[in-house]
DNA sequence: CGCTCGCTTGAAAAATATCAAAATCTGTGG
DNA sequence: CCACAGATTTTGATATTTTTCAAGCGAGCG
């Protein structure tokens, strides 16, 4: 079971132009770091719907993923959607920045933030790894931005979908459906829409035949250069 | 001089909850690592309006500004403004994910990449500060797509003009009066919407007597409850 | 098997995008 | 220091799009 070893780090390397294929993911840690960690670690599980931690809430723990996915969300506007091999709860101590909610259950390690960091004062690869992830939750948060710019609610979604199936792709699942764990609130939430003009952007891409869905969590990409044409952030008309 | 020393790499510290003043921000790097820094670093200029790399363009050098604004943006959609203090071109090594153009003559140190990364190996110390740096980042991020989300042209500009004081603040300057250094454009790319609708978000503003400007580059918050009411991402009505 | 919660749909109101013209600003050169 | 030309910003009138508010559906759960 991967899941024996201890918290694990997924994150594309932000140095390293050589690896294997573009945008694949890694695990950044090392077995020796990973049982470091596991000696801090508990395994936590939360309900879906279940908070994990509130806004503003005391920071004392830093949690690792092995399975779910949380939403993270800060005044009713999702932020990021968080998977497996994502770290969250750090970088804010004193208290949390943003609140967590567990999307779907959620099966994760939590790690006391006082012993995380005496860890990390003492491993410099670490730090590193830390750095590492960052880089790509920055990127993320930028990506994020990207589409919220978007004006039309169409391209929000075409965007997102298309940052999804890259997700999947980076964890190494099949990309023939875009699995969607997160209710449609949420999803609304983190591309600024409401539910209601979601709804109607899921139908204007459906009846213009550019994705088709079997049901609220399973869509598939029919017409991709339709698709590509919307999601890539066409700067020009739309 | 201050900047005679070599980089500064200014951030609120994320740990160290017993910090002077909330929000103040603080020179992370010790006399010796601003040292060390300079001896890779040089000072360059740029004019208002210059390119300083493109998106996706070979990357190959940091900056850090010690002078002026820049701006950074990818697909026509601007993703942060750049202050004194801050770094840019990093986290991305093999090519740059945003292009960058100086919104007001810049002055920087260009550090090149290799010798950074070397310095950085050998060095726990940056590389912590620079894990806070990032933090930040990462919260202005944040910070940028809750504005996004907003449905509302006035809430957005509200909550851009009070992320500006607060940015203000952090450095030390005055706030009677918050101070856009950047060009409308700008600003309206920032908050994804059309320099027109840019502009009738400010006359809004003005005309409901929440702001009033002397010119197009300075604005002064008259009434701060409907103000702060506006910008503080009401989850509720507005 | 009924019920609740979440998603979809409708119709009307509000807000922003568009496109184009007028006003202002900037900075350049006389 | 002033005048001018180009660029930026503002304003107007319309067309789209999204929000709102509310009612209908449907699927999943107890």
């Amino acid at each position: 079971m991967k899941h024996a070893t201890g918290p694990a780090i997924h994150a594309v390397h932000p140095w390293d132009p050589g690896n294997p294929e573009k945008g694949a993911r890694h695990q950044l840690l090392s077995d020796d770091e990973r049982a470091k960690l596991a000696k801090i670690a508990q395994i936590v599980r939360f309900a879906k719907g279940q908070e994990i931690y509130g806004e503003g809430a005391v920071a004392d723990a830093a949690f690792n993923i092995i399975d779910g996915v949380v939403v993270a969300y800060r005044a009713e506007h999702v932020i990021s959607f968080l998977h497996p091999g994502d770290l969250f709860g750090l970088s804010e101590e004193g208290q949390y920045a943003n609140a967590t909610r567990a999307a779907t259950p959620v099966t994760a390690y939590k790690m006391p933030l006082a012993a995380l960091r005496r860890i990390l004062a003492n491993n410099a690869d670490l730090d590193v790894n830390l750095i590492i992830k960052l880089c790509e939750e920055l990127r993320e948060a930028q990506r994020h931005a990207v589409l919220l710019a978007q004006k039309r609610a169409a391209t929000r979604l075409a965007m997102f979908l298309g940052l999804q199936e890259h997700l999947q792709a980076a964890r190494g699942e099949s990309i023939s459906e875009i699995h969607l764990q997160m209710d449609r609130s949420s999803i609304a939430a983190y591309l600024g829409l409401t539910t209601a003009a979601l709804s109607r952007a899921f139908r204007a891409l459906i009846s213009r035949k550019i994705i088709a869905s079997r049901n609220l969590h399973f869509v598939k990409v029919v017409d991709r250069d339709a698709f590509v044409r919307l999601a890539d952030a066409s700067p020009d008309g739309n």
